[in-house]
DNA sequence: TATCCGTCAATTGGATACAATTTGCTTGAT
DNA sequence: ATCAAGCAAATTGTATCCAATTGACGGATA
């Protein structure tokens, strides 16, 4: 009686972590075959499961052309931050007026499991960070506000792989606490402001550094003089 | 040069549009076979519009049922007005620090277009209630916070049309101008008032009249209890 | 008569086949 | 040598086909 997913929704959760754990690097073609084929399923389910990636922002599709990785661009990435601190204000106000008994354990065990990846500065790492802001919002009860905060910090992830050298989740795991701290003791202005710190640092250290790689995104640029 | 929509797009369009219009009324079925019979088009292209309608929340589907118009309960409606009142605040921040030129032009065009239905509480009231919210959203520039706007917007839409029975848009279309107002006074505060109060003010007629009609919605609550 | 079980129609889940469109390359002319 | 036109390959857009699952109807049984 397991066996409830739909092989869409399998694609699509393989597909996302491939993305977000940088396997897929931003601009790569996803071709529908091939990923069907690499997966042993039909075109109709990638296609789906692109569909739903599009719908997250994580890939976009040009017409007849195929679908990509994402790569977000700097004002994308600032649209996308200025959202997110929106939205997690949001959540912070409403967990510290209502807070699940549980909550507590539940996000000091995860603070708990970044702690054990401290110093390794890979994939598994930003996931983590990521996904203690996504359990945060689930702890709200609230799904639909969950569910936003889920996309803008899976696409904020997608952009610390583009444009952050490392992400150093030291003193991130250090604010986190901090955060459980501040909404423990119902002082929301204070969780707010670690929490806007927290983002604005990730904001400020991905615009430092632009982008050195990412070849298809530069020429793009010139391309464009030259079109004119 | 025109014809650049694909079919799914357009499908897609449609059976939002008629969604928020109430031509599909929520829980009614959505046969894939049906749907595309009616648009002449095949059950491929209702199925990627079924799945993008669902990311929206606008349609359920259930695993061999097929896909249904939403039911939004209410406690969803409480979660979708909750997450619409912090982004609508955050429009309310950013276009009072940086409005575009144009923008109150646009505005005030779209209310007297508002004002020109009054009177008139049908769907198109609703739906235009609705895009000035979306339009207020769009004049931020930014391109993420106006699509989740818009998302719920959309949502509300349907909410509304289930739970109220008069939209009684007048006051509505007031405060609307107030908002306005507000904003070009660069009073934050108060347009964040007045926008709760606007929101609110909707949620509250909501939640009073509770659902008469329905009756699968009724059934489905005792055939839950009978479930177990 | 009410409950249970088996068969069947209806509908979706998924795969394959065909058409349309784009891209890149080859070829030829200037 | 460069550019344009046209052809071929690849990829998506769309339609059709088969299989699997679900809900309903009806008969059998206690």
């Amino acid at each position: 009686m397991s066996e409830k997913t739909t092989l869409t929704d399998a694609v699509h959760t393989l597909l996302r972590r491939a993305i977000i754990e940088q396997a897929l690097k931003p601009g790569m073609r996803l071709p529908e075959d091939t990923v069907g084929d690499q997966f042993g399923v039909s075109r109709t389910i990638v296609r789906h499961a692109l569909v739903r990636l599009e719908n997250e922002g994580l890939v976009v599709t040009r017409r007849n052309r195929g679908a990509f990785v994402a790569e977000p661009t700097l004002e994308e990435a600032k649209q996308i931050f200025e959202v997110r601190r929106a939205l997690e204000a949001e959540v912070i106000r409403i967990l510290a007026e209502r807070m699940p008994e549980s909550g507590y354990d539940q996000l000091r065990a995860h603070v708990r499991s970044e702690e054990s990846v401290r110093g390794k500065d890979g994939p598994v790492s930003i996931r983590l960070a990521g996904e203690f802001h996504t359990l945060l919002a689930e702890l709200t009860g609230n799904a639909v506000l969950a569910r936003y905060v889920s996309e803008v910090v899976l696409r904020c992830s997608l952009i610390m792989a583009m444009y952050a050298k490392s992400h150093s989740s030291d003193c991130a795991v250090d604010e986190h606490l901090q955060i459980i701290d501040a909404i423990r003791d119902g002082d929301v202005a204070r969780a707010r402001d670690i929490m806007d710190h927290h983002l604005g640092a990730v904001a400020d250290r991905a615009e430092l550094e632009e982008k050195p790689d990412s070849v298809s995104t530069i020429l793009s640029r010139y391309g464009k003089e030259l079109a004119s």
